[in-house]
DNA sequence: AACGTTTGTCCAGTATATCAGACAAAAAAT
DNA sequence: ATTTTTTGTCTGATATACTGGACAAACGTT
């Protein structure tokens, strides 16, 4: 699912941009810090990030200076800006690498791109917002990751409908944010409708959905589910709204085939 | 370079597994735990990381369960074993994104190891050891990511005698630990031979060499240049030992050529 | 069933990390 | 050239985080 221009919210311990006068552990500003990078982007320089996450300038010099020797973050261009570093690059290979279901779900996804030649998505559940995970276009069998990390409300995406399954419409109602269910065109989405679709879309296995996160896009969802039988990752095709119905059978057919094979493997970790 | 069983050091502040009566920040605890997920390669209990990291248990407890509050760790299994979370995979992701020059070298990498059906990696310095970012086998195009991550003594490798280039040989001398020079193997490399091969190699821009980490592989590297004419990154080719010269010939002018490619491009971030 | 070991959380003490603000240097503005 | 603003580091105070060890529950062994 593309997302467009989404407003985000994660688990911060503390809001950002806020002043707070109250002292922060130095763990609660490095994953302040990593989190307002991911949101961001792009590199920036340290005053910066003590500005992004509301920290004191000393401690931001502090926590980036000790990220940098660790190579959690690299220096990058001449004028002292930081991004993500190697370390992270690593870590997200060995989360990549040694989660088999999660290989897998790639290799299916780059497949499934190549022959469908529309974009095919990892999804998942990111605090209380959906995520893409990972991402391939058709056209080019190369990365697109323009939507890869951006948090979007559940209720805008067809991966939505099945990440929730396993939740009760009680723990739904507590766990979505009411202002979610607002899509970006303004309408308004009724929760309850919604809790009916998580229900549906469940137990038939799949779901699709047209023009909620935008106009242009049909998006095909489908679960990849973990030995206890928990909807934790969805494998999904996004095409364009005008794509022919008989496609769309085709597209859906493919992708609970390959979200099905998924789900008949081992565990996701030795 | 496919590195076999290899003892790795990094740049920590306290020496895993020596109980350390002295108070650590938490931040170095956090690091040094994911420095020891990324070596384990494998999820573990909070209680077998304490003991891997020689920390505390109670903070150690604590730090897992902030992590996991954050999803930079994820619960695997039932059986309280925890790994790397769905947030490493995106900063990794976000890492890959924005930086031009390697988002190109991994698609340079891909083109390499289909072409040419070995094993072509993207590799860097990780503190004073080198490290393979990225892997393709050409014989399937799904990652074989075995030596992903996995620290090696810079002269058991191709890319080490290029990543230094740009380091004067008294820098080079108080870089690399002494230990490093002896093969696993047991032969001693010679320091000073060591050197003047970083120099002829970063001279002449690309290195060959046979039988150092292991007998049976040939590697080609080249260098990856940024703007400033650093060699930040290396892009490489993993050949059987016995592969025909003119193959030698072949793998070497097109893995220059793709490095070359990649280092004639505008900065690796905007 | 009884006993021993390990786990995961809790608690109080104290060493120290976080912070506001100072400061000099560098950069930007006039 | 001068003035103003921003940057990056430094310092001391004190609120607190890290720790060892205690504890109950869970697990493993006999």
């Amino acid at each position: 699912m593309q997302a467009l221009s989404v407003k985000v919210a994660t688990n911060l311990s503390s809001d950002l941009k806020a002043a707070t006068p109250d002292r922060q552990k130095g763990i609660d500003r490095v994953i302040d810090l990593l989190e307002g990078l991911l949101r961001l982007r792009a590199p920036a320089k340290p005053g910066d990030l003590a500005r992004l996450i509301g920290a004191p300038r000393s401690t931001t010099y502090e926590i980036v200076n000790r990220l940098v020797t660790a190579e959690l973050l690299d220096y990058v261009g001449n004028d002292g800006r930081v991004y993500f570093g190697r370390s992270m690059q690593l870590f997200g290979a060995a989360f990549a690498d040694v989660n088999t279901v999660y290989r897998r779900a790639v290799a299916a996804m780059t497949a499934l791109a190549a022959e469908t030649q529309v974009t095919a998505q990892v999804c998942a559940l990111r605090g209380s917002k959906y995520v893409v995970l990972d991402s391939r276009s058709g056209a080019a069998l190369h990365r697109i990751t323009s939507d890869v990390g951006v948090e979007v409300p559940i209720p805008w995406t067809a991966s939505g409908r099945l990440l929730l399954g396993h939740m009760t419409a009680e723990a739904i109602r507590a766990f979505v944010p009411d202002e979610d269910f607002r899509l970006p065109d303004g309408r308004l989405l009724n929760r309850e409708d919604f809790i009916a679709d998580v229900m549906t879309c469940t137990a038939q296995g799949w779901c699709e959905t047209t023009g909620l996160a935008d106009h242009f896009t049909r998006c095909f969802a489908a679960p990849i589910r973990d030995t206890d039988g928990l909807c934790r990752m969805t494998l999904c095709l996004v095409a364009p709204v005008d794509t022919a119905p008989d496609q769309h059978a085709i597209f859906l057919a493919r992708l609970r085939a390959a979200a099905a094979q998924l789900s008949l493997q081992e565990p996701s970790f030795p």
